[in-house]
DNA sequence: CTTGAACCTCCAGTCGCTAGAGGAATTAGG
DNA sequence: CCTAATTCCTCTAGCGACTGGAGGTTCAAG
């Protein structure tokens, strides 16, 4: 598993190779040795790392929270409050933006359930966007 | 209502100073005329303009999507076929984004539910981000 | 030893803004 | 009418989190 090229790290954590070469530059992904010929070589606790921030990304944590994360991992002993207070954070935001989301789904469908399929200058869709009233008065 | 500073035609759109010369920059809106000393001076027209794309941005339409449908209510009579397909385009792309985040909103909560509130080598937190298989075992 | 794939660095672009520097115009008060 | 405060101007650079390309080097298989 030790002694991967970029390519192959890359196929075992699904993250692209200018992706990591990215996150090295930022800090995010230690350093790797490299070949005789100036080749980033890779470990298995590359992979690991790399994977925990992809997972972490898939969940929406931005860098900086994952970069936090990271920290702790390295203080076991550590309370894992910090931990559990980011998680919360991000529970939240991600809480917020599902509800954003669905009031913009409803307008969405009403747009769309209530175009008459003719022409523009009637549409509904136009017509909502164009007079904001419309769809506050909606609400 | 004419004649307004950017700085008035901000405060009525809601949209700030900075952005409105951002979307003049990039052709979202018209290119207002200036006064003698080179200031912009916008109309109730550009009101509206800017009222459309800013009701069209929260909807979390691309600008590219509100330059085509702009450029559709420039041709009122032709058949509102394109606005419709955009705007169901729009709400089936937020319907995706809401049950990705969904999706997530589950998997943080069953992270922080867990949180057992002891040190960082137990944290359910960090665990789940650093092994994969944790999570995806669980579904 | 050759060949072709994969690697390297560096730079630029994406989206939709946002902020700051340094200077000119406008407007309200006296 | 003059001054001072506010607003305006352009230009440039930065944000987050990548993504892509050019032009050149190294590696691994046959």
């Amino acid at each position: 598993m030790s002694d991967m090229s970029i390519g192959n790290l890359s196929r075992q954590s699904g993250v692209k190779v200018p992706t990591i070469r990215y996150y090295e530059s930022i800090g995010m992904l230690d350093t790797p040795p490299r070949s005789p010929g100036g080749q980033r070589r890779y470990s298995a606790g590359h992979l690991e790392q790399l994977r925990f921030i992809r997972h972490g990304r898939e969940l929406g944590f931005g860098l900086d929270d994952l970069r936090a994360l990271q920290d702790l991992t390295n203080r076991p002993h550590q309370s894992c409050e910090e931990a559990d207070a980011i998680a919360r954070k991000q529970l939240a935001d991600v809480e917020r933006r599902i509800a954003g989301l669905e009031a913009v789904r409803a307008e969405l469908e009403r747009m769309v359930e209530r175009c008459s399929h003719g022409v523009v200058d009637k549409c509904r869709v136009i017509q909502t966007l164009s007079d904001h009233a419309l769809c506050e008065g909606e609400h």
